[in-house]
RNA sequence: GCGCCUGUAGUGAAGGGGUUAUCACCUGAGGUUUCCAACCUCAUGUCCCGGGUUCAAAUCCCGGCGGGCGCACCA
């Protein structure tokens, strides 16, 4: 943060050009919400389409899309309602903030099931001190849930539920579809774009912190004892970590990532080969190399599903700012769906190398004759029957049921039977490996990256070098004069390449051209087309690349086919 | 949520209890100009919202909303 005017200068021009502004600014805005203007948004749907091409490209990683209304049993299986359900407290000498069942522990058998008032009453009555400075002056605690609560449905057949605070839970919903699809092999991985809400007390730092916010994240399902064959050493880079949050190795290194994983430094291999992917991603939508690093997770920080973490951090006019979480969820989440709700739809099945056959003598059951006899205590009879460890030798015995009586077994009841049972394989809650992106921290970034401030004959100038692959558009127009037929020349161009598929070209024709290639400059038109008094003559055009200036004339028809196959930078 | 600072055209700023609120850039129309924010004429557009004090409030006071920073919080 070199110069603290920069970031005043760049937010002024992303309201003035369309790209980023505040939302409902006619009813006075609203904190940590935030509009995508008419040249924003087209950075934002091509940052998301290079987000989802680059996870998807693999074939072993699939889109889906769920609602982001989410019922309430599926955030409780998750955590997330208990989690941030909590009571929280303030001291009024010193404005400590903290979870009020944790203070009032040790005077009540079970905090946890307080309410707000109880709370309150226990920390007056017991005079609970401040654990920073020892005051005893709280404020009324209130429940700090950061999600949004909604009803579906009206009246008494409302039901509970939330706007999702992240992506991932839709992912975990799909499961026993995505291992369908991928014909019950494991690994895949499924990815998701769309909004998350979280409901933050204080959103702060312009488009860091949202309520609503662009998120995408990928869940990578893997089979922990056979997970993923990693080989990252064709990948030279060396990459900035900063591992060991509570040892004495935590300290910045640089290090390539195949290293990392060699010495340990990364743990899990699958971990660091989507450390890697997500180092690709973010280079190939502009971010500056130099400007990102890797931080491991301190076990307090740890979300509560975690067992390790890595945030990728980008440093741009707020600091360095988490814009990736990269986590390992194990089979937290999976397990605890299923438990929820019953299912057992939420494994997969893994073969063992070889069958492993099992001789075993049973008693079976002559249920014909047991039901009759026992009647309604047959059931238990025959899982008492299955379960017996050791077959007596001898008939009749006692049986032991569950509930702690005895029946005499006899000869005509039973028949002792050799069986051999293969056992080819086993059911297990895979795990899962889940990059979590903020797409609207990281758009920040690649503006504040691409922003360059210059100056031009003595003039201040503006430019964003966004990568071809994010810029709002891929080209722009532009008549040098309106008359003579350049206007209209321009125009046909125009829609001629508007027609190519996936190319964006924009004309513009009003003031001077000096002036149109400044504005196209500083919302990061890469390519600008000038029709002019030869290409009336000849069906010539230039072509001017914004990072330097340059021109080079030639055909219309040959630029065309450039454009087209999006080679135009072979030219320079 | 607390504390400090803060809010004037699209953007950046000046001013400030008084009758028509100022400037630059931007935007639009016309003119001029054969390629990098040129020039001329004209035009559009502002005191965050609500309440109070006052003959009079954009200005002072209170509250809200928004923004910045610090503390706290942050899946």
């Amino acid at each position: 943060m070199t110069d603290e005017k920069r970031i005043e200068r760049l937010s002024a021009m992303l309201k003035r050009r369309g790209i980023i502004l505040p939302a409902f600014e006619i009813y006075g805005g609203v904190s940590g919400l935030i509009d995508y203007g008419p040249v924003g948004a087209s950075i934002r749907r091509r940052v998301i389409q290079n987000w989802i091409e680059h996870w998807t490209i693999n074939g072993d990683i699939v889109e889906i899309d769920s609602p982001t209304i989410t019922p309430e049993n599926v955030l409780i299986a998750s955590g997330h309602v208990g989690e941030f359900n909590d009571l929280m407290t303030q001291c009024e000498q010193c404005s400590s903030a903290f979870r009020a069942d944790q203070l009032v522990e040790g005077y009540h058998p079970n905090p946890d099931i307080l309410v707000s008032k109880e709370i309150d009453e226990i920390l007056t009555a017991e005079k609970i001190k401040c654990p920073n400075c020892n005051q005893s002056q709280w404020t009324s605690s209130k429940p700090m849930n950061l999600m949004f609560g909604t009803k579906i449905g009206a009246m008494k057949s409302s039901r509970q539920a939330y706007m999702r605070p992240e992506t991932a839970q839709g992912m975990f919903m799909l499961y026993p579809s995505l291992y369908r699809h991928f014909r019950q092999k494991l690994p895949f991985g499924a990815i998701q774009t769309g909004k998350g809400y979280r409901n933050e007390i204080s959103p702060r730092q312009g488009m860091i912190r949202l309520r609503e916010f662009n998120m995408a994240e990928l869940e990578y399902f893997i089979d922990p004892e056979n997970p993923p064959i990693i080989d990252l050493s064709a990948n030279k880079e060396k990459i900035t970590l900063i591992p060991d949050p509570n040892g004495n190795e935590h300290k910045e290194i640089r290090i390539t990532l195949q290293d990392a994983i060699d010495n340990n430094v990364i743990k899990d291999k699958t971990v660091g080969y989507f450390l890697s992917r997500t180092w690709d991603f973010l280079i190939g939508v502009g971010i500056e190399p130099s400007k990102i690093r890797f931080r491991q997770h301190e076990g307090s920080e740890m979300a509560h599903y975690a067992e390790d973490c890595w945030d990728c951090e980008i440093l741009g006019e707020h600091g360095w700012i988490e814009c990736v979480g990269i986590a390992n969820r194990t089979c937290h989440d999976l397990l605890s769906h299923e438990k929820h709700s019953n299912s057992n739809s939420l494994r997969a099945w893994r073969e063992f190398d070889e069958v492993k056959v099992e001789n075993k003598e049973i008693l079976a059951a002559k249920t014909s004759v047991l039901g009759p006899m026992f009647r309604d205590r047959a059931g238990s009879v025959l899982s008492a029957l299955e379960n017996l460890e050791n077959i007596p030798d001898n008939l009749p015995f006692n049986l032991e049921l569950d509930d702690g009586s005895n029946v005499e077994i006899t000869s005509e009841m039973v028949e002792k039977k050799m069986i051999n049972n293969s056992i080819a394989g086993e059911w297990f809650t895979p795990h899962v490996i889940e990059p979590a992106f903020g797409i609207d921290r990281i758009i920040w970034h690649i503006l504040d990256h691409a922003y360059e401030e210059i100056e031009k004959e003595g003039e201040k100038y503006n430019l964003l070098k966004l990568k071809e692959s994010v810029a709002p558009a891929d080209v722009i127009v532009l008549p040098l004069f309106e008359k003579d037929g350049m206007g209209v020349t321009a125009r046909k161009l125009n829609s001629q390449i508007n027609q190519m598929k996936g190319v964006k070209c924009l004309i513009d024709s009003s003031k001077s051209i000096g002036r149109r290639y400044a504005r196209a400059d500083e919302i990061g038109v890469p390519w600008a087309i000038t029709v002019d008094h030869q290409t009336l003559e000849d069906g010539t055009v230039t072509i001017r690349r914004r990072d330097d200036q340059k021109q080079i004339r030639m055909e219309i028809n040959q630029l065309l086919t450039l454009i087209d196959s999006n080679m135009v930078s072979t030219l320079f």
